[in-house]
DNA sequence: TCTATTAAGGATATCAAATATCCGTAATAA
DNA sequence: TTATTACGGATATTTGATATCCTTAATAGA
């Protein structure tokens, strides 16, 4: 079980765009160069970003994209869920005959309305999961940058978006 | 992302398997007709199952499995590692070039020791997830079973595992 | 001893999802 | 008018999950 690389890129080109200043752009183009990753494919995860409304994009010459919210107001939460879909990561399918657990998907068919016993255990696991992703902002995240990154790093990305806007 | 079914398969065997009498077997071919899945594949699970140390298999007529621990020893973490790996769910890529957030993976190479501020942040919810499937056992699931499940259910159930064991 | 049963595991086939590429359309700044 | 860009549909490729098949060795019971 591995989540899709696309949540690691549009985590870090959140990063980046949140380091932005007011007003300005990055287009897939670049983000992609910066990170080395396929344009085109990127491009999928920046589209599902925007349809979440956790981004925006904008069309033709300077144009891109940039955070449609402070990035105080953005959760690891938002961006993985944006990309990655809100559905569990444990799916209990209906076992059947004589098991005791039944399934919650379909009572009527189980003739029993009460979850699955193993699947809630297994969704409490993912609600805290994703409980702990939704502690942490973007703007968190940057000041643990700062504590963290040593600053030659930090001058440098941002000389490189500084040279792109 | 979604975990494999054989990690379902594994919790609802070891739940049954944990409601066996002491010294008796169930065979992979009784697991997999109860559950309706392919003994073959079900057989893959209950291997890894065995060599993580949760059941023992014995061979030969009226062999099959048992739990290889006392039910309040198992927790949920323990079936889904044997099952699924230990591998975190976010696994951080060395992304190159200019972004200032830095993997873990080779420091060295890197030039920078301090792990990814994404991926610990990433890291940080998925042992949260662990925590969570840790602090449930085997014992307390058929506890739970014994509150929310129908007893016809129940002893329906029971009356199979009887009849074969 | 013989036979049926079983776990264990290697090899391979099948299928679904992730990954990646390509192309057309419409909007927009210069 | 032109170059640039987001957006989205269609499709190819690759990987991992799912599933099947087969052999081996152990063991209980006849």
């Amino acid at each position: 079980m591995q989540l899709k690389n696309q949540v690691e890129w549009a985590l870090h080109c959140c990063a980046i765009l949140a380091g932005l200043g007011p007003d300005r752009h990055l287009p897939t183009k670049d983000l992609a160069e910066l990170h080395g990753v396929p344009k085109e494919y990127l491009s999928k995860a920046l589209q599902a970003l925007s349809q979440a409304g956790i981004v925006e994009g904008t069309l033709g010459p300077s144009g891109g994209y940039r955070l449609a919210r402070p990035a105080g107001a953005i959760t690891f939460l938002n961006i993985v869920e944006a990309v990655e879909g809100r559905q569990s990561s444990f799916v209990c399918t209906e076992i059947r005959k004589n098991n005791p657990c039944r399934g919650s998907m379909s009572p009527a068919a189980a003739g029993d309305s009460r979850p699955c016993a193993i699947a809630r255990v297994m969704w409490e696991a993912d609600r805290a999961w994703r409980a702990s992703l939704d502690g942490v902002t973007l703007a968190e995240l940057a000041k643990t940058l700062e504590k963290t990154v040593p600053a030659p790093l930090l001058k440098k990305t941002a000389a490189w978006v500084e040279a792109r806007t």
